[in-house]
DNA sequence: CCAGCGTAGTTGAGCGTTGAACTATTCCGC
DNA sequence: GCGGAATAGTTCAACGCTCAACTACGCTGG
C-alpha cells in the first residue's frame, strides 16, 4: 500500500449501493474465494515447503518444451509483477530449482530455467496441490456449480484479462 | 512461506489429477478471483490510500452499534490473524483512524474503536469501493450468474466457516 | 488464596511484495 | 549508423504478513 493517493474524481451521481441480495453474493463470493486461496497455500507451503505463487512459477516452466520461459512472458503467466516475479526467481534460484540464462535472440532478455531438481520439487508437490484443489473446491460442489464456476470465472476473464480466456 | 516443511505422509493411491474440464474450471475460477481481488485493491488503494485489508476492518466497526470490536472478534470478522489485525490497528491508530481502550468486563482484552476521522475516512473511500465491486463484478455478470456465485459462495462457505454463511 | 492452565493480545525477526528508480539493450526514423 | 524512445529486467527502501515467543490477565481445583 502506498501513502500516495491521487485526488482522482467522484463518478458523477449517487454511488449505485449495493442492495441486500447483492451484499450477500458479494461477501458469500468474497470470503470463499478469500477462504479457499489461503487454505490451499497455507496446505501446500506447510506440507511441501512451496507456497502457491512459487508453485505456479514451477507449473508455467515445466509446461514448456524445454522447461525455459522469458521472464516477462513468466510474469504475465503467473500473474505476478515483473519486480515479484524476478525476486520469486531469485529466491527459487537460491534452493537450485531454477537458473538464469541470457536470452539468445534478445540481449536484454532472460530465461528462467527450471533445473532436474526444481521439476523433482514441482513432481513432489503435485499430489498435494491437487489433493487441496479437490477438497477445497470441487469435492464440495456438484457437476452443475463446476459448470458454473467456469462460466463466470471465463466471462469475467474475458474484461479482466482477454487473451487468458480460451 | 516457512522453510518447515513437515514430513506429512501422502495420501494413499494414486492422485487423483484434475482432467481437461476440470483443469479449465479450476484456472477460471483461480485467475478470475486473483484479478478481481488484485484489481479491487488497486484501485482502492491508489484512490484512497486505504487497502481492502484495511477498509474491511473499519466497515466491521463501523456496523457495530458502540463503533468498536474486541479485538478477536474483529480478526474474525476481516480473516485475519489476530497477528496481523494488532498489526494492521497499530498502523490505523497512527492515521487516527482507530484507538485502542481496555474491555471494561475482560482486562485482558482490548477493544479496537472507530474514530470520527476514521469514519469520515471510511466514507470517503466507500463510493470508490462499491464503484469497484460493481465494475469488477456485478456489472458483468448476468442475473443468473449472479445467484450462481452466491450459490457456490455459500456452498462452500458452508464447509470453510460455517458460522459465516446466512 | 494460589498454582497451573488457558485465553487475549502484542512484539520482533524474517520473508515477500510494491512501486519507483535504475541499467542495459534494442528498435526506429532519419 | 546515430540519437532518442521503448523495452527487459533488476535493485532498493518501505511496508505488510507470518510464525513463534512473550506478557498479562482470568479461571478452576484443591
Amino acid at each position: 500500500m502506498t501513502s500516495s493517493v491521487s485526488p482522482q474524481p467522484l463518478p458523477p451521481g449517487e454511488p449505485r449501493w449495493l442492495d441486500a441480495e447483492e451484499q450477500k453474493a458479494w461477501r458469500a463470493w468474497l470470503y470463499s474465494a478469500q477462504l479457499v486461496l489461503d487454505r490451499l497455500d497455507r496446505d501446500l507451503t506447510h506440507r511441501t515447503g512451496i507456497s502457491h505463487a512459487y508453485y505456479e512459477i514451477l507449473v508455467a516452466l515445466s509446461e514448456t518444451p524445454e522447461r525455459m520461459m522469458r521472464m516477462s512472458e513468466l510474469a504475465d503467466r503467473c500473474l505476478s509483477s515483473r519486480s515479484r516475479l524476478s525476486h520469486a526467481v531469485s529466491r527459487l534460484e537460491e534452493r537450485g530449482w531454477v537458473r538464469r540464462q541470457v536470452c539468445a535472440e534478445d540481449g536484454r532478455g532472460q530465461l528462467a530455467v527450471l533445473t532436474d531438481e526444481g521439476f523433482a520439487a514441482l513432481e513432489g508437490a503435485a499430489p498435494i496441490h491437487v489433493e487441496g484443489v479437490r477438497r477445497e473446491l470441487f469435492d464440495r460442489l456438484s457437476a452443475e456449480q463446476v459448470q458454473s464456476i467456469r462460466d463466470v470465472g471465463e466471462t469475467l476473464l474475458r474484461h479482466l484479462d482477454p487473451d487468458r480466456v480460451p
